[in-house]
DNA sequence: CTCATTTCTTAACCTGGGTTATTGTAAATG
DNA sequence: CATTTACAATAACCCAGGTTAAGAAATGAG
């Protein structure tokens, strides 16, 4: 059962019990989203969490002039969801979609609540979970404002080896902030000769 | 007891009781921090997280070329730290300063994990309070990605309207992300005058 | 296998914001 | 209350990265 992967990054931070994992899994949505299908959609509620047990997800916000700017990509064994709409349900201003062909276990808000009750370590878990991808961000944050593109470029192929081969470079681009074009200028005409 | 305004920001969130405020109260460290003085300081180990109670403090990185990128501002009712040290005990690569005289409870990593045991109603407090720094640090990236300077200044005095005339134009500069000679032309000459 | 669509590259030109330097001004400090 | 020391303004010049455009290469649907 693919759930296992699920147990499998549990139990890097808290211990459950059988019953407690049967109760867990009693809670979760398995959903497979196909290439280019979307989880959610700008103006939307985020009702969700999701676990991604194959594939990749990414999350993106659309700007005023209709560029995309990917604030997530979701492997295998990473939690994805518009953190602002999954605790507010608010309308959210992000997208959600799928790179390629992706399964992935769902949690609702509401469950997740309820088993914050019934299962304090999962409240820890998520807490964990949290603290992480907020260092996560806040890197990231320190990197748009310190680094060249070229070393963001570094960073990405460092942080993502699996998915630099396996998804569009516009993609990679949209996640570093710069444009296709210049990504593909750093690449390969990068070499700034200096003459003398 | 200034103590009062931690628990009224918990009371927010969760319930305590009278003999659980007393117990967190005796792990938390008084301190004060002086205009200019540090809370912590690149490669020493942020043992502790701040709730400011007056006062304001920030976090910020220094790049390789010595400029300043702050994180966070910590005005009244705010918790800083810098969460990757914080976690991991390992060494931080920022700056924790006070930038006027300001007073603070310090909870330790260590105190705060044992607490989560004792009372898990605090694990809870910080998974929300975490939750949200994590919307907040995530719609920066995004404002990063897709607004001007110009944009992202408007944005910063909505988001601090206490502090845009408490403290130095240049560290508001360092927040949103541009040089200060560059946030001087935006104030003044901005005025890009499209002529026909 | 073919035609259509999406992605990638290249190149000339443009601009938001950076750099450097100078001068003026506020605010700590003695 | 004078004098360092830090902060803000302005201006001339510069550059990383954006824009536009157009052809080449890859992908994919029938």
């Amino acid at each position: 059962m693919s759930v296992q992967k699920l147990i499998d990054s549990l139990q890097k931070h808290i211990d459950l019990s059988r019953q407690e994992q049967e109760l867990l899994a009693n809670f979760l949505v398995f959903k497979i989203i196909k290439k280019r299908q979307f989880l959610l959609h700008e103006g939307q509620i985020a009702r969700e969490v999701a676990f991604v047990v194959s594939g990749c997800l990414r999350s993106y916000s659309i700007d005023q002039n209709g560029f995309e700017h990917i604030l997530q990509f979701a492997p295998t064994g990473w939690w994805i969801t518009d953190m602002y709409s999954f605790i507010s349900q608010q309308q959210t201003h992000l997208t959600i979609d799928a790179l390629m062909d992706t399964e992935a276990y769902l949690l609702s808000r509401e469950n997740q609540l309820i088993l914050f009750d019934k299962i304090p370590k999962l409240e820890r878990y998520f807490r964990i979970v949290t603290e992480n991808s907020l260092v996560g961000s806040r890197q990231r944050l320190i990197d748009n404002l310190s680094l060249t593109a070229s070393q963001r470029y570094g960073i990405f192929c460092n942080t993502y080896p699996t998915l630099i081969h396996d998804i569009p470079q516009k993609l990679i681009a949209a996640y570093i902030g710069v444009t296709p074009e210049f990504l593909s200028k750093l690449k390969n005409g990068g070499a700034k000769t200096k003459k003398s």
